[in-house]
DNA sequence: TGGGTCATGTAACCTGTTACATGATTAG
DNA sequence: CTAATCATGTAACAGGTTACATGACCCA
């Protein structure tokens, strides 16, 4: 339900079309929303059915043809409501593959688990890097600026919790492992 | 994929019916994986047609009779392969509802959004809690507790972490209001 | 005596992923 | 010259959600 609002909101900005909509939602949204070409298609053409959006197709000579969506007004009343509509229960719902594995590890040798940690805490702190880099040069300063700031420090706080969840982690194994001695 | 995985790790305590099994999902895994019944009666039926289960039909006179669920030797393999198997990559995607709104939020009034965020704050307090007192009085003394221990304290840093967040991103955006006069 | 909950499940639908198709252009 | 990439999309399948079905028992 909710890329058909990620999509109605880089709407928003300019008309587009599937492929300019699907690199951009790559760049923009893609830490904490994930599509798809084919999934951003669909939506696509559901919404056009529905009304929230127009078509045009804009003929190119070096490249395919393209079809330029644009928001409707109906669209940006749809769009303006879910953006109202309350979003809490939703939010705490999320799925962590790696708790699911570690919950059952327990016959598994410390050491490999500890491994699995390790590697998740380095590739933690090579996406933290990742942000700090590149969400922060997108200064606009308009309105927007301050709460894809706030999107930022989540990505932030995020890892540097990740992070430090995985050491205290390791250490806890470790030290149940010397203990069993 | 991992749906299937979280029910074998299940059915390694023992044998279990598809409601007994969604009554455990809810109760152990709910935090970092969400399922629902028709999901879990699907998954078990296809991991029969596989060889993974054998289902037995238990008659019962009060309550509608049961087919109860046994992990076979290949199912367990597969379990065992899956546990060890890297995951990383996909432990890093989440989709995250409130940080999308928020993205496209600058053209509502900042106090709307702060009373979403304020909300969001006050229900992750009450999930610490939660965590925090149930969670916590799972202790057996297995090989198992440790790695339970592990998973619960990841969801108290990740309510904490999310607490901090909302706190601070509502005095970013209190501060903004004020320049703005 | 009517609505909730226990206990078991199926059917239909919506969302997300993977694989494929096409034709041009660029890089090695 | 071959493989990758750009630029557009479609089709098929797998995973997740919502709604419904059934019959007992329990509570107010």
């Amino acid at each position: 339900m909710s890329l058909k609002f990620g999509l109605l909101g880089l709407l928003h900005y300019g008309s587009m079309s599937g492929y300019e909509l699907d690199k951009i939602f790559k760049d923009s949204l893609n830490f904490f929303w994930q599509a798809n070409r084919s999934q951003i298609y669909r939506e696509l053409n559901k919404m056009e059915d529905e009304g929230w959006l127009t078509a045009k197709i804009v003929f190119q000579t070096e490249k395919p043809n393209k079809k330029l969506y644009t928001i409707t007004d109906e669209g940006r009343k749809g769009f303006e409501k879910w953006l109202s509509a309350d979003c809490i229960d939703d939010a705490l719902f999320t799925r962590n593959i790696l708790l699911l594995k570690l919950f059952f590890s327990g016959d598994r040798e410390h050491k490999d688990n500890i491994k699995m940690l390790e590697k998740f805490q380095e590739r933690c702190e090579k996406e933290l890097l990742d942000i700090q880099e590149t969400c922060r040069n997108r200064c606009d300063n308009s309105k927007d600026e301050i709460y894809w700031d706030i999107t930022a420090d989540y990505g932030e706080y995020y890892y540097n919790m990740c992070i430090d969840w995985a050491r205290d982690s390791i250490n806890k194994l470790k030290k149940s492992n010397i203990q069993k001695r």
